[in-house]
DNA sequence: TATTGTTATACTCTATAACTATA
DNA sequence: TATAGTTATAGAGTATAACAATA
């Protein structure tokens, strides 16, 4: 992932005082975000990319996208988990599980086994291989976290979860 | 935005004791995603996606997108505002700021003028045509948020907020 | 030498339709 | 008739390199 910085280059052009419409044209010295910054789902998004950008740099050590981490995580704590139960859990859609799969597969991480009761489904598990990787990789996920969050109390960083889990659940 | 809910479909086969791991095959009654949960950032994506659906639901009737509706209120708020500027405070890379100013100045919502200072630059201006629709915009999202969060606090809204910006600003 | 806006382009992510095997 | 997994494909979103004009 490629860590964006914002510029914060902005005109020098000597600012215009109050919200007036200009006749003709005027730089703008500093952008006021505020009314965006008033919403949640501006906010979220912005946090999700900065968040997402930090942990996708630690998984490139482990060759994972953010996705396939995540998908093996949960294959690690629910062994023999379908495709479709991925998807529910995951926010993905059918079509875009399957070459995920198929790559995890191929790299010898995932193993796909007949489905117990279910002819129609498989059911997924991680190789032996994979046992450790996925590990290592939920503890360098987690330090990432962490990390993001020194500086703030255990109150906040409990509340926030319960916050944005009112949002999706 | 297509609104996809969650099957929900589980195998009615029995649930197997404990954590351990199937010598052959076994079902999954509901998926464990407490791990993922305890994430920020699997949160962080899974509000925002949620969010991001029930705004852009609203959007449509404006023939907006999301990023669209954001670069018009900056630009509504920020006349002259530059398109660099607009990249920064959205997170886009200039690449894929041009086509969707491009976009907007086509269908006579938006407007290119010299920048008053800087050759290079063009400042933004919102017609007078786009001034009524954003407004109406702004008011839409801001109902389509405020029933997202209908049982909340009003110190949950703001603690929401502050707790995101941290993870952002 | 650095920055703004831009073009061209490639890559990733997400979405829809349709098929098969099974429930 | 409905669902799990799959294929093919299209569309949206995001990325890099490079160029002209200007700072």
């Amino acid at each position: 992932m490629t860590v964006r910085k914002t510029p914060g280059s902005f005109s020098r052009t000597k600012a215009l005082a109050g919200k007036a419409r200009a006749a003709a044209t005027q730089a703008v010295e500093a952008v006021d975000a505020g009314f965006l910054e008033s919403l949640i789902g501006y906010s979220l998004r912005r946090a999700s990319l900065a968040m997402t950008g930090v942990s996708a740099d630690r998984m490139q050590g482990f060759d994972l996208k953010i996705a396939e981490f995540s998908l093996l995580s949960l294959v690690g704590r629910n062994p023999g988990v379908t495709s479709r139960q991925l998807c529910a859990a995951l926010d993905l859609l059918p079509p875009n599980m399957v070459g995920m799969i198929d790559a995890l597969v191929g790299r010898g991480l995932l193993e796909r086994r007949p489905h117990p009761s279910d002819g129609r489904a498989m059911g997924l598990y991680l190789t032996a291989q994979a046992e450790g990787l996925v590990h290592e990789a939920e503890q360098q996920i987690q330090a990432s976290e962490k990390a993001a969050v020194q500086h703030w109390s255990a109150a906040e960083q409990k509340q926030l979860l319960q916050l944005l889990q009112k949002l999706y659940r």
